[in-house]
DNA sequence: CTCGATCCCTGGACGC
DNA sequence: TGCGTCCAGGGATCGA
């Protein structure tokens, strides 16, 4: 799953292998991840790539203006990857993979590919306001926020800190793998309030996170199933992984099971010994599941998950 | 503001 | 072997 650490990787990988060569022209598939697909057809012929860059979880191939038209308008095709997105230059002779909806030719002879299974992806080429308006919804880099902007960023919310840390309107980036490993190594449960936390324990997440991100960029990123760079190579992270895809097996802190629970929404990976439950949420989980239980009599048990 | 539910989509895991 | 079912997961959106 493609967050922070994959979305840089792959974008220093596009950098360094496609900054600088011009679109040919644009193939478009399946266009139901696309903002609007003739706009890309429309802009894109004739343009050239000038950097590569990484925008939360999204991948900014920001655009040269064209010659001819003085305007000095900033423009970019904005890149999620979803899922499942894979986005790589490949010989014009290799054969095209399954799942593949979009495809830029490039001066060099290659093509640029974009491949999404899953098409929970997005792309959109935003130029001006747009793209300012687009980009300003966003909240900020994880890597580049000071202690006190996180801070403030946290606190005073009333949401789980699960729940905020993939919100990425407060912070731009931090996907559920991630939000894991850090919450597991500054020892705070997925479901505290965001307000609940004090400072000695917001100034230990702001740590274990950008420790994390660091070390996982390092290592090009955690694949899972599905990731690769730009070089079509996976990353390695997955092998530091604590808690993520890691339940009943011991915590390497303690030895106690890890145990998986649905926070926000989003399963969440902890140490139920490292990482204490807030007040009053083990009791009100066990109540939402007997509510659960009776409206859905027939399901009280489903396929046992054994660990891998 | 925050929550849960729902939808999007497909491959893979699982039960039979 | 194959078919049906469930599920993951980021994000938008809607109603409570």
């Amino acid at each position: 799953m493609p967050e922070l650490p994959e979305v840089e990787t792959v974008a220093r990988g596009l950098q360094e292998e496609i900054a600088g060569r011009s679109i040919l022209s644009v193939t478009i598939g399946k266009s139901d991840f696309i903002d609007d697909p003739g706009s890309l057809e429309k802009e894109l012929p004739g343009r050239k790539i000038r950097t590569v860059e990484r925008y939360g979880k999204f991948l900014l191939l920001r655009l040269a203006n064209r010659e001819k038209a003085g305007a000095s308008e900033e423009s970019a095709l904005l890149v999620h990857l979803g899922m499942t997105g894979l986005l790589m230059p490949r010989a014009v002779s290799e054969p095209q993979a399954k799942h593949t909806h979009v495809v830029m030719q490039l001066d060099d002879g290659r093509e640029l590919r974009y491949v999404d299974a899953r098409r929970f992806g997005r792309m959109a080429y935003l130029a001006g306001e747009k793209l300012q308006t687009e980009l300003r919804r966003f909240g900020v880099d994880p890597l580049e926020t000071r202690l006190e902007e996180f801070t403030k960023s946290i606190h005073g919310r009333r949401a789980r800190i699960k729940a905020l840390l993939l919100d990425q309107h407060v912070l731009r980036g931090v996907g559920n793998i991630y939000a894991d490993e850090s919450l597991w190594k500054a020892r705070i449960h997925p479901a505290h309030l965001g307000a609940r936390l004090n400072q000695g324990q917001l100034a230990g997440l702001y740590r274990a996170l950008q420790g994390i991100l660091r070390k996982a960029i390092v290592l090009r990123g955690s694949s899972i199933s599905d990731f690769l760079d730009a070089e079509g190579m996976p990353g390695d992270y997955q092998r530091h992984h604590r808690v993520y895809d890691r339940e009943g097996k011991g915590c390497v802190r303690c030895k106690t099971p890890i145990r998986r629970v649905i926070v926000a929404g989003r399963s969440s990976y902890f140490c139920p010994q490292c990482q204490r439950a807030p007040r009053g949420w083990r009791k009100a989980r066990q109540a939402k599941r007997a509510k659960q239980a009776r409206a859905r009599p027939n399901s009280g048990r489903t396929r046992s998950d054994n660990q891998m």
